[in-house]
RNA sequence: GGCGACAUAGCCAAGUGGUAAGGCAGAGGACUGCAAAUCCUCCAUUCCCCGGUUCAAAUCCGGGUGUCGCCUCCA
């Protein structure tokens, strides 16, 4: 496998720390609000990248972090009224939706800033120690001169970050770069004991210290959007690595940025779209399809009309899903002709052009266009069987079935229930209710109609169903009906 | 001002030296009572522009134009 690291700013061939395991860490999410689409993209790719991992063997070590003392919860809270930690379990708990919709797997692993002040406090108190901090009034900085190889992620050295600061100086700081990593209390905030005083943690001492308790010196895979590079990551390296003297993650992906009207989309920027907001109006599995339409590193723009091409497209993945559900569901006929019989040696170049793209920088919009090929070979074959499959041609759309689920398995588009199925939302379960017996009963009714040729009374019930969102399609393999998309 | 990314059909989007994947939309055909779905065919002599390297460039190099991002909390 090939990725692109952000360290190097290349492709490099994957090894891993430990032959067949993966550790990676991914940073979440500030949980002062519901999550919006941009922090769905990282959710979902990397969700998507784990999921492969897997696929190919790998046992994967996969911790994601929630923020969950910073300053805009404290200022969210103080607006409401609430208590700090009580308004960020909330939306932890909202995150959890969220992502659960977008069929975003947890983690092994999801430590909180609250739960690992002492990790925290140990981890600035060796720094101090080491001489790569200092404390000014309660504070504890961390010395950016101190640390030589500060500006390696992000490219750039120290002088043209200090041309370029747009922040304002501290005086109390040694250099105008350099961050906090312990804040001393303020009134009415809250604040952990240290030998330095009461305070909270920098935002970004949290996930030094927690990637390193769960996942040790040099893990794999260190991951997050773009705009962490710098300073986020930088500073998580110049911290990790000057504390512990050794090599702190091995490879960095970010992933580039979701926008609207080509502008980037941000909390700051009030141009959000919450998650949930566009899943009330759009199938969970459009939109983690059209996130994993674009690879990754490049920026993705957001509007309704790329969501509902994008849903088509998935549609015919869908119906492709479903009629061979339906073939197999046939009964077989006992004749020896077989139909499909030139289609195993296709599968298995799909399975290889498929496992091909994503070992390539996991590249999900190739994958895509080979989850498009396989559809379209399986409706080919489907539509040759006619009404029944002989007993070679099952063999040979069990297959295929397998091969979509494999897909799916890594692509994650749609549920899987406990049975292995995939779940299309708009196929007819075998289980009847009433709502279903009553469709059943109409659709037997206008088939009697047709087949008196009574098409006036056919038209009608199909128009009217319509209505309903139930859509009747006549095949020659009989009729279909299925749930508007 | 500094650093960086990108520019491929009406739209979205793969493709890093060997002669343009895939999807949406569109056109024609097969099938069908009709519709839908499905299948087949067509739809970029050309990859922002200008130079250069090469037998060969969307892909490499130089210049230009445009868009976006980072340098401040941000996925």
């Amino acid at each position: 496998m090939e990725l692109y690291n952000t360290l190097t700013r290349r492709k490099e061939t994957f090894s891993p720390r430990e032959p067949g395991k993966v550790s990676m860490y991914v940073c979440g999410p500030t949980t002062y609000n519901y999550i919006h689409l941009g922090n769905a993209r990282p959710l979902i790719f990397f969700d998507t990248v784990r999921r492969y991992f897997a696929y190919r063997g790998y046992l994967v070590d996969y911790v994601q972090n929630f923020t969950d003392i910073d300053d805009k919860i404290i200022n969210r809270a103080g607006e409401e009224g609430e208590d700090p930690l009580a308004l960020a379990q909330k939306y932890i708990n909202e995150y959890f939706r969220d992502a659960g919709a977008l069929n975003v797997r947890r983690a092994d692993t999801h430590p909180r800033v609250s739960g690992h002040m002492p990790e925290i406090i140990e981890m600035i108190d060796t720094l101090i120690k080491n001489g790569n901090a200092y404390v000014v009034e309660g504070d504890v900085y961390f010395e950016v001169r101190s640390f030589s190889a500060y500006g390696r992620l992000s490219g750039r050295s120290l002088d043209d970050l200090r041309a370029g600061a747009r922040v304002e100086v501290d005086s109390r700081k040694r250099d105008p770069l350099d961050f906090a990593l312990w804040k001393a209390a303020k009134p009415g905030e809250p604040s952990w004991e240290s030998s330095w005083g009461p305070g909270r943690p920098g935002w970004h001492i949290e996930c030094s210290a927690m990637s390193l308790k769960y996942l040790g010196e040099g893990f794999d895979i260190h991951g997050g959007g773009f705009d962490l590079i710098f300073p986020h990551h930088e500073n998580e390296i110049a911290q990790s690595e000057a504390a512990t003297g050794k090599p702190f993650a091995r490879y960095w992906l970010h992933n580039g940025f979701i926008t609207v009207n080509e502008e980037k989309m941000s909390k700051s920027l009030g141009n959000f779209f919450l998650v949930r907001d566009i899943l009330a109006r759009f199938p969970p599995e459009t939109v983690r399809f059209y996130l994993l339409s674009t690879h990754y590193r490049s920026p993705l723009d957001f509007d309704d009309q790329k969501l509902e091409s994008a849903g088509r497209g998935l549609e015919r993945v869908k119906t492709s899903i479903r009629l061979l559900a339906e073939a197999l569901a046939r009964p077989e006929d006992g004749r020896a002709s077989v139909e499909c019989k030139d289609l195993p040696p296709v599968l298995d170049e799909l399975r290889d052009s498929f496992e091909k793209a994503m070992d390539d920088d996991f590249n999900t919009a190739l994958a895509i266009a080979v989850l498009f090929d396989l559809a379209r070979e399986v409706n080919t074959c489907v539509q040759r069987l006619g009404v029944a499959p002989a007993p070679a041609d099952r063999e040979v759309l069990l297959k295929a079935e397998v091969l979509f689920k494999a897909f799916n398995e890594v692509l994650g588009i749609f549920k899987v229930d406990r049975n292995g199925k995939m779940s299309l939302d708009g196929m007819p379960s075998p289980g009847l209710d009433l709502a279903d017996g009553l469709l059943e009963l109409i659709i037997g009714l206008r088939q009697e109609a047709r087949s008196r040729k009574d098409w006036a009374v056919a038209d009608r019930i199909r128009e009217g169903l319509k209505g309903l969102g139930i859509i009747i399609e006549d095949t020659p393999q009989g009729v279909r009906w299925k749930k508007q998309g």
